[in-house]
DNA sequence: CTGTCTTACTAAACCGGTCTAGCTGTTGCA
DNA sequence: TGCAACAGCTAGACCGGTTTAGTAAGACAG
């Protein structure tokens, strides 16, 4: 015989399938001996519930998805992604949702396999990752109707729950560091253009500039490879005045300029400050070990996983969650700049009228 | 109305499900005619299978599994995996087969999870990967009866089918390259002793060193994680005469052992020679870019995807395959040693009889 | 012209669950 | 005592496909 099937189990227990199906999915219908009969049988006969067969009843995958658009061959060392992952099995896999993960190359093909995913009845929700400007997933998974929720925001009005971190506070915090310890010009190699949180990180540094009256912040779009990282590092730290300080805005980025500063025999943090926007074993493990803003990927994924499940599940008014703002983890990579002022005294010798004099 | 069914269709083409099904399914019992008029109004209704429905006849899931068992918060930075990744969905996605990943604590929590999808019916097989000596989840799938492909070996007499490189070519390509440029003690950061590449690599070193009659050659078991390659690598350089050349089993060692060098003093490739057994960006980044093996994880999980579909569709006596071996690609991380004997010449000064003197 | 074989199709069973309608026996209350 | 309410259960429809058994019509051989 091959597996047990619930008729198996009534008619071992002596009573109807139904009578089965109420005392395991725990709803009223049964009486507490013969649910505790009909468990024990259960479990004699080693049942297991046969997913598609569930799934059939108009009931749940039991699945929800994650799409992540990258160009097969390019997917890089990201840990973000290994971290998230981690995250989300840790709360599914309690659960018993499996995950359905696809890589595909472009949005458009992503937009394909929500069609499909939701059409076939593979999953019960999705995980949406990359926020970009005016999303064009965000309608279709609208129009599937199917629960998701989203990494970036926050968003106006309806559309899928978002959670996210703070990106321009975590950006405040490093340039306000930075120049504490007296950096006027800070450059910004940030990430694809059209990703919302790229935007706001560049509003954000050319608001604190603003504010602490830097001589330069630059901010400059990039592909987040460590090829673009380090040729865009190559072509800063070759200008006559170079900025004494680079915010990268990943690790792999950074970890690519730290590279390049040590090829043109750019001292590091003497001569020039690393700041890294994520923090990972990467960043830990290079010399000097760079300062970096440390987030709970790990935690962030856990939020994602509870949230869509509430989703699913129709619990409660979830409203969009903001996670706790990245703190930054100081290392070796940042210093005071070389001949540079003291925290609090700009370049012109004028003192700060928010600090003491020293 | 919700998603249109075969009902749907067969109510609009004026057929039968049954003729429905034939025909979208590519089997005999229509006529063309027939066919191309079902073809068109599921085009228009715009249907797509319900993957449930299908799976519960006995048919596909339409999937295949992967767990990979790592403690959840210390997944590394590893590329290896999201480019194996990348590979296996270039594949599966074509063939319209979706991937259910499960990151697990433990063999134990992995091999539950094999129990469980495969009573659920979530899958059609496995994909199996850091193989072990004697592996306790061969025995298990064995038991399961479902397909899977084994990535490691190879294996003797039956069990899964596998798929793997050679270790052992590849380390002696290794040794012989620092052999060749005057390195006569070597040292060798392995992974995780219980794995079986692990030990063929060491099998490998020792049986390199005592054929080229090298003066040391040592190989110190670790975890993978970039703390005992960083711990391991202070050791080594601590010693009152260390090795010349190290070569680590992974790139993130690899990397933590050139932050070590770097803190220490130790010049590279000057005074030591890095050479890591795994490439990727995280080798090409860092500042001396290091001397890696290069394989094509990519290749690899196509390969590997390719193979488990051909055993689930039980297509022919596909047997064990072994991927091209790895080939050494020289960075700037090897040189000769400082006060080094030069290629063809031992440390004693006599000239090694199969090279011409210089 | 009959009998057999093939082709093209239909009707219905089936997969393994969920869920609703209905049936029975007991209890509560007027 | 009579009736309603309810707990505890059963029978069977149902989900959306696949697959088998059966049928009607046409082709072909003898």
């Amino acid at each position: 015989m091959g597996r047990p099937t619930i008729a198996d189990i009534a008619r071992r227990a002596g009573v109807s399938k139904g009578a089965v199906s109420f005392a395991l999915n725990g709803r009223p219908g049964v009486s507490e001996a013969t649910r505790a009969r009909i468990f024990q049988v259960a479990e004699e006969m080693n049942w297991r519930p046969h997913s598609a067969a569930r799934a059939l009843g108009g009931a749940r995958a039991d699945a929800v998805g994650l799409v992540i658009a990258r160009p097969a061959r390019t997917i890089g060392v990201e840990p973000f992604f290994s971290q998230l992952l981690s995250g989300l099995q840790a709360v599914l896999s309690a659960h018993s949702v499996a995950l359905h993960l696809m890589v595909v190359e472009d949005t458009a093909a992503e937009i394909e396999v929500y069609r499909r995913w939701t059409s076939e009845h593979r999953v019960d929700g999705f995980i949406v990752v990359d926020l970009q400007l005016r999303d064009p997933r965000l309608a279709v998974l609208d129009a599937l109707g199917l629960p998701a929720v989203v990494l970036g925001g926050p968003g106006k009005g309806a559309g899928p729950l978002r959670i996210w971190a703070d990106d321009r506070e975590a950006m405040l915090s490093i340039v306000d560091y930075l120049a504490a310890i007296g950096h006027r010009r800070i450059a910004h190699l940030a990430g694809l253009p059209h990703f919302q949180h790229t935007q706001r990180r560049i509003r954000a540094l050319r608001d604190a500039s603003r504010r602490l009256g830097l001589e330069e912040a630059l901010s400059v779009p990039t592909d987040f490879s460590d090829a673009e990282g380090a040729a865009a590092t190559r072509t800063l730290l070759s200008r006559p005045r170079r900025p004494t300080a680079i915010v990268y805005d990943s690790d792999v980025m950074a970890v690519a300029g730290l590279g390049v500063a040590g090829e043109m025999g750019v001292a590091v943090p003497g001569e020039l400050s690393i700041v890294s926007f994520d923090d990972s074993v990467l960043a830990r493990i290079v010399h000097p070990p760079l300062t970096a803003l440390s987030r709970d990927t790990f935690a962030l994924g856990e939020q994602v996983a509870r949230s869509l499940l509430a989703v699913i599940d129709d619990a409660g008014p979830d409203r969009d969650l903001q996670m706790p703002t990245p703190r930054l983890t100081v290392r070796e990579s940042t210093s005071p700049p070389a001949g540079g002022s003291p925290a609090g005294v700009n370049s012109t010798g004028t003192v700060d009228s928010a600090s003491e004099p020293v």
